[in-house]
DNA sequence: GCCGTTTTCGGCCCGACTGTTTTCAGTCG
């Protein structure tokens, strides 16, 4: 079992026990372990008893059941619950409105186990014999019902950035001397969002009017005088916070999150004598105000440095800070080149002269023009005649340009059996070769293991593209030993991509971190298909914070020389 | 179920809005 299916039984575990009623600790605790596991980075099946012990939050207990999924498949404890209740009643669960409170109720007062169970019996007015419920529970049950396809699950980072940025612009034109921003796993640069969450301290309370009457909204699902929330046409869930501007810096934190972080913060609140919420930091004798206007002092005030937002999900940020050892995140601005883009050779739609400019324009000062080699046929791939011509058009360009050097690169495929496909002798003719994989993708995961190790042991290559091959919310990447690759990449000095596309942010946030651990160097690229994609770098620069990655990790932060000698076929060999 | 330079037992984050209510439970983030 991987580590997300194991996942995926906790947090089923967690659901099933709120249904009953259970010791709400307990609850958080399996979900707590759920999301860790989720985003380990590394297998826990390969992981010994005692290391899964030392992980913060998993204990004798659920260290047992771990051992038991993983050698077994299953575990009692949650066969023992699935007999209880039907798997099909999560489904009720996870409806716009309805809780653990509710879905008991219905399964036990009416029986009521599937989706088609329920429409049924609200339909039929049955739902208001229930105590507690009427009318309105009924119709709010339906319309969650109906809004269930369009309006659940997570969507990219960017088509909620896009969202949250047009709704920030029409609240600021409302109230333009109120601070208001998005916050929530938005500010926090997530690769997905699940809703789009809007702060305003110190606007008027009539913009609650502005936010629910907005051109987009659907339906308006709560608006009260600090706090609403709307449907989107486009589906999301957008929410606006409205605090006092003296409480700027403590809504700012509290509605950033990550959950797990906040609560890690508000402990340390309370062991040190003090509240935490989003109106400030509170002494809890005396209620005196210690602060809250902005969001450092906050965290000053608990004896911490400044937490980035692209930090805060409780893996290791908060002993960090403690320790002031929190690295200084790179930012898109400290990026000088992008090294991973096409043009109209291939499957671009601008010609090289037109991306140079652009890159420029954009405030880089070298890049690398690295379209497809032959195997990608259906995107006009280059053989090595094509590609070594390509290589003299664009050294050529460098004549008509001033201020930007291009490089002549390739994107070259990885072949199944783990050979490149041009030869070793066009490849040595590049600037810049990134090898990546774009077919025979359901491989087991040794063979791709060993297809990847074969590539990083050709001399010519410099990166991997795209090293796991995932489509967020599409694809998951192919099963690779990423330890196995690391390591090796680590001693042929050959760098991993963050590529910048929002579909793909490969390696994400958690495999890039890893990679940093292994002293992997990083290129964040944009793999842009035309002028417009060179922007995507912004989202690369993002995930590579979220991996904790500084300036030095990353090899496209150095001016060009340095960045040239940094390239695996530029670096002296130590024998 | 986890966790402990106060604790191996007794804690465990916090507040807004809604609906069905005469004071609050349930849901959500």
């Amino acid at each position: 079992m991987n580590n997300l299916a194991i996942a995926r039984v906790l947090t089923e575990i967690g659901d099933l026990l709120e249904i009953k009623a259970e010791n709400p600790f307990k609850i958080r605790a399996y979900r707590n372990a759920a999301d860790t596991i989720a985003h380990l980075g590394t297998p826990i099946a390969e992981m010994s008893d005692e290391d899964r012990r030392g992980i913060p939050g998993i204990g004798k207990d659920l260290a047992g059941k771990i051992a038991e999924l993983i050698e077994t498949g299953s575990a009692r404890y949650h066969q023992e619950l699935l007999q209880e209740f039907p798997p099909s009643i999560l489904d009720l669960l996870h409806l716009q409105g309805v809780g653990p409170k509710t879905v008991a109720a219905l399964f036990h007062g009416l029986g009521i186990r599937t989706l088609e169970d329920l429409e049924l019996a609200a339909r039929g007015g049955r739902i208001r014999s229930l105590k507690g419920m009427g009318a309105k529970k009924e119709a709010l049950i339906l319309k969650a019902l109906e809004d269930r396809q369009r309006f659940t699950g997570r969507r990219l980072m960017v088509e909620a950035a896009d969202a949250a940025a047009s709704l920030v612009a029409a609240l600021r034109e409302y109230a333009p001397d109120a601070d208001i921003s998005p916050v929530g796993s938005l500010r926090r640069g997530c690769e997905t969002c699940g809703d789009i969450d809007i702060l305003a301290a110190g606007a008027p309370p009539s913009i609650m009017d502005a936010f629910t009457s907005y051109t987009l909204v659907e339906r308006i699902l709560a608006r009260g005088e600090t706090k609403s929330s709307v449907l989107i046409r486009g589906g999301f869930q957008a929410d606006l916070r409205v605090v006092p501007k003296d409480s700027l810096g403590a809504a700012l934190q509290y509605f950033t999150g990550s959950k797990a972080h906040n609560i890690a913060l508000r402990d340390r609140a309370i062991s040190r004598g003090c509240k935490l919420n989003e109106y400030g930091l509170f002494r809890v004798d005396t209620n005196e105000f210690v602060a809250g206007a902005d969001e450092p002092g906050i965290y000053a005030a608990l004896g911490l440095a400044f937490v980035p937002p692209e930090l805060r999900e409780n893996r290791g940020e908060i002993d960090a800070a403690e320790a002031g050892t929190l690295p200084r995140l790179v930012t898109r601005e400290d990026l000088r080149g992008d090294l991973h883009m096409h043009t109209t050779v291939t499957d671009g739609r601008a010609d090289a002269e037109t991306m140079a400019r652009a890159a420029q324009a954009s405030g880089l000062d070298y890049i690398a023009i690295t379209d497809h080699s032959q195997a990608l046929a259906m995107a006009n791939g280059l053989d090595e005649a094509r590609a070594l011509d390509h290589a003299a058009a664009i050294r050529a360009l460098n004549g008509r340009l001033d201020g930007i050097r291009v490089l002549a690169g390739i994107e070259c495929d990885i072949r199944a059996d783990g050979t490149m496909d041009l030869a070793d002798d066009c490849l040595a003719q590049l600037d810049i070769v990134i090898a990546s994989i774009h077919s025979a993708f359901s491989m087991d995961e040794t063979q791709m293991t060993e297809r990847i190790l074969r590539a990083i042991a050709n001399p010519h290559v410099d990166i991997i593209g795209h090293p796991t091959g995932r489509l967020i919310l599409k694809r998951e990447g192919y099963r690779i030993q990423l330890e196995r690759v690391l390591t090796a990449a680590a001693e042929a000095g050959v760098a991993m991509e963050i590529n910048s596309q929002v579909d793909r942010l490969d390696l994400d946030d958690t495999k890039a971190r890893i990679a940093k651990e292994h002293g992997v160097k990083i290129i964040i690229d944009s793999d842009a298909h035309s002028t417009a994609g060179l922007g995507a770098l912004r989202w690369g620069a993002l995930t590579a914070r979220r991996a904790w990655l500084e300036p030095a990790d990353v090899l496209n932060t150095q001016p060009l020389d340095a960045f040239l000698g940094s390239l695996r076929r530029n670096r002296t060999r130590h024998t």
